[in-house]
DNA sequence: CTATTATAGACTCACATTATCTCTAATAGG
DNA sequence: CCTATTAGAGATAATGTGAGTCTATAATAG
């Protein structure tokens, strides 16, 4: 029961492009000097944040990626569930009767753990990593 | 992100005897007979649970397993660290700066969602699975 | 003594994660 | 239009973990 590293490595590029912001589009190749990663693999991780809509990019020369639009509103839900999919941690109650209390009480704990990530902003988060040095 | 198959059999186990607590001794074949798992493989997550003092085993003729004396304390986070071990969800930035402010939110989260499991005591999953005829 | 039962170890198998490499497509700038 | 740059997609491999089996050993009741 962990994450994974590349969604490891989604949250703390996600950090990095909202840190800064301001400074237009970024390459992975930048993004990947950041963190001990290949480009080509932080690449493909980076795809699932641009299918789920959490980032934009732009190929081509002087390209990269950037935050979507309303980026102040993405939690660590968000960039979470873009790379590790939607399956909750408890699923092996399915083939069996599905009022099983196990499976329901786990859920509800469960349910409960996935809010409180939905409510984490990577903006808020940016804003005291500013004040503790550290990215 | 998700639990073992091991710990879906050891909690459903725990239910079973936690139900049938009154009738002594359960072999690990009769415990094995109520899911789809062979005996050897179930055995070795009894031994789990056996080492974390949550039930207790009689070799020989006779024998098996039955809860630890004050059984009705056990929750499902005894349980589940008993078959999966302590390591956290996001243990990825250790190797980082330990004041992550990324890993610090996740486990903050992580912290209540065990504390919440903490809280689900398997006696009472098992009374409430008395009314609802299903185990 | 024997049947029964838990325990331990070695081992195999399947699958997901973690990558790397290569090719393709798109774009900016001259 | 050309070229360098950059994202994206596909194939492939290595690695590790979970899942499960098999066999042997130890302990106990009758």
């Amino acid at each position: 029961m962990k994450l994974s590293k590349s969604t490891h490595y989604a949250l703390h590029t996600m950090l990095h492009l909202t840190i800064s912001h301001a400074e237009g589009h970024t390459s992975v190749s930048k993004l990947a000097g950041h963190q001990q990663v290949s480009t080509t693999y932080l690449s493909k991780i980076l795809t699932k944040l641009v299918k789920a809509g959490l980032i934009v990019s732009v190929p081509g020369a002087n390209g990269g990626y950037k935050l979507k639009a309303n980026w102040q509103e993405t939690t660590l839900l968000d960039v979470i569930q873009a790379v590790e999919g939607l399956p909750p941690i408890f699923d092996y109650c399915e083939d069996h009767n599905p009022s099983c209390i196990i499976q329901q009480s786990i859920q509800k704990a469960e349910k409960n753990f996935l809010e409180e990530l939905g409510t984490m902003k990577i903006a808020d988060l940016a804003e005291d990593a500013r004040n503790v040095p550290h990215h």
